[in-house]
DNA sequence: TTTTTCACTTGCATTTTGCAAGTTGGTTGT
DNA sequence: ACAACCAACTTGCAAAATGCAAGTGAAAAA
């Protein structure tokens, strides 16, 4: 379900960045083209995994959320964003520092910050 | 780096469930091509995940075993088993009630195992 | 010495990915 | 009201990755 170059990394943009619609996820850092990126949409919401609704204040708008499902996936990707911060180059070291210091709590502001809608991307 | 079908799952081969040879994860449960196998193996000892020593006793024998690197995978595998164990049909439930009774005991366990060399699967 | 076994490689068909250029439908500006 | 615009896709096609089946060479077993 997730052995691709772009589903955990739509997943991680989602969860730790924010990031919400498809115009946000095509200017991710890595670039997915428009047509994989739609279907991987396609399918992380036939896996149950992610889930869109309307912008209430622009039509045009999809927002892409998390189900239950899809924020179960956060320790992997903490453990993956801890990995990469351990042994490969990467940006966004204060992000990394924060899941460091403690990785419960970070978890658990994770998953309140997600219950309140409030979907803005982790700061200190 | 893990962003394919194949690399994640030799990994967890290797790490969960023993696996050391071209054979053997030719025949892992989900049956990898022998030339992408080859080329995944490849990939992942240029990336030091994972690196390669002849047997002692068969020559025509190669180990592959994991790196410090690697190893440090170990959270995020278990993670993901765990997920997976919670939201889709999986075999081997046994290794995940081992998971999910203990987190770090499962994975002091692990650790402990990889560096004696006593790489068989994880038991009760 | 012949046959097996092991870790690959090779050639080729199929599938997936990626790029660039649309299309559709709601929105904004005049 | 109408044009220009924007968001979320789709389409056509080239390029790359994947998969299958059948080798290959070196080492071990019979």
């Amino acid at each position: 379900m997730l052995g691709d170059r772009w589903s955990l990394l739509i997943i991680r943009d989602m969860m730790l960045l924010g990031r919400r619609t498809f115009k946000e996820f095509l200017s991710s850092y890595e670039r997915p083209a428009s047509n994989i990126l739609a279907d991987r949409l396609r399918r992380l919401k036939a896996y149950g995994i992610i889930r869109a609704k309307r912008d209430r204040s622009d039509g045009r708008k999809l927002i892409y959320l998390l189900t239950p499902k899809g924020m179960d996936l956060a320790p992997v990707l903490t453990e993956m964003v801890l990995w990469a911060g351990k042994h490969e180059k990467t940006e966004n070291r204060p992000l990394i520092r924060l899941m460091q210091k403690d990785k419960e709590k970070f978890l658990a502001q994770i998953r309140q910050r997600w219950a309140q809608n409030k979907i803005s991307p982790p700061s200190q």
